[in-house]
DNA sequence: TCACCTACCTAACACTTGTTAGGTGTCTGG
DNA sequence: CCAGACACCTAACAAGTGTTAGGTAGGTGA
């Protein structure tokens, strides 16, 4: 009976593992890079062995794109509902920005491979992880929208719009964020200053 | 004379041609999709001739990439010298983004190549590309830098920061952008305009 | 004990890749 | 008219790709 509970965990360790592996490559070396024979070598297994466990290398692909996003999502869901309902604004929206950068940054071999390698995978793959990433959105939205009804968003921001400037800023962290200089957590409370105050010393105009 | 001009000319066809074709697929399909027989049958010749011009496949890449940040370099460089000495930091900041954008969104194979595979290539390429791209960043650096000195942008922003935060949002523009919905230098303004001025309603929190 | 399942391995498959050697026709300056 | 440069082509190379068929060691349930 402990025997077959370890046959079990060994089975969902050499899929894991197989994914841990492919994550961590794919994240560090991008999709075209990186070979079969190269996850397989990182998971301590042979080539051939990857097709019990998966029926192509898509197959890997579209499951480590999914599972980044979904960590993305649940980690910036769980740090905003830890808020209490009447939290202030910048509040939640520091709460936003500090989930997803730490789940980007700092825990994902998954979500900076889904960054990473979004851009590069062949079309059925893409198409394949939008309704994760298409619900990810949606909460954004959400929450953006939320904040422009209590009036704390200007209504002539455009949330959609505004909302693909910020996750385009955020993701772009990942080709130059240093742990050594800073906490994610930090860097994610800066963007928030920047994103809601703006640069400019005073509301009007210098020259 | 006439005719030897006519060969002279060829040969730049022949040159710019293949550099022409691998930049447009290059920003399509991106690095790892994209072979040197794809490139040839684009350009019109067979993969082989290829190398009577180029010593290599990453000799290409290295030639589009140093091309692709030259272009928005020089364009945001004339945009911003086109105002008068005196211009309002608004209008200086928005050359800047109108600049960037037109040269990625608008006319740019090259440009969109580079933002869109340069995560991609072998190192050794990524390195090749560094003083062109560090050029850019310093001629941005710059810019801001003024506009902190004429304090219209508050001393407290730290611009190396603020510059990958704004290149960051800027370049993940060319993954949703779409001409037929407007113009890059409208999308541009409202870039500047939400930089510039952040989204909050008021300067105060809200709950 | 025996049949069976799990989780691997080996060896090969057809194919694509970047790259090279050598050949071909056309145009050109002398 | 001719040597030669120019801009291509053909055909092949070794290496690497995703993928598959068939084999195997060891634990499992009856």
């Amino acid at each position: 009976m402990v025997l077959s509970k370890t046959v079990a965990e060994n089975a969902e360790v050499g899929r894991t593992g197989i994914l841990d592996a492919a994550a961590l490559l794919l994240g560090r070396q991008g999709y075209g890079a990186v070979s079969l024979r190269m996850i397989a070598e990182a998971a301590g297994i042979k080539a051939g062995s990857i097709y019990y466990h998966f029926a192509s290398k898509d197959d890997i692909i579209t499951e480590i794109l999914d599972a980044g996003i979904q960590a993305v999502h649940d980690e910036v869901r769980d740090r905003v509902a830890a808020l209490s309902a009447d939290a202030p604004a910048r509040d939640v929206f520091r709460a936003v920005l500090r989930g997803h950068l730490c789940a980007l940054l700092e825990h994902g071999a998954y979500t900076s491979a889904n960054v990473r390698i979004f851009g590069q995978v062949p079309p059925e793959v893409r198409d394949a992880n939008l309704p994760v990433r298409r619900a990810y959105e949606a909460f954004l939205d959400n929450q953006l929208s939320e904040l422009q009804v209590r009036d704390a968003i200007r209504s002539d921001v455009n949330l959609p719009r505004f909302r693909l400037l910020l996750i385009g800023a955020l993701n772009a962290t990942l080709e130059w964020f240093d742990p050594q200089k800073g906490s994610a957590e930090d860097l994610a409370d800066d963007y928030a200053d920047t994103f809601l105050n703006g640069i400019l010393s005073q509301s009007g105009d210098n020259t």
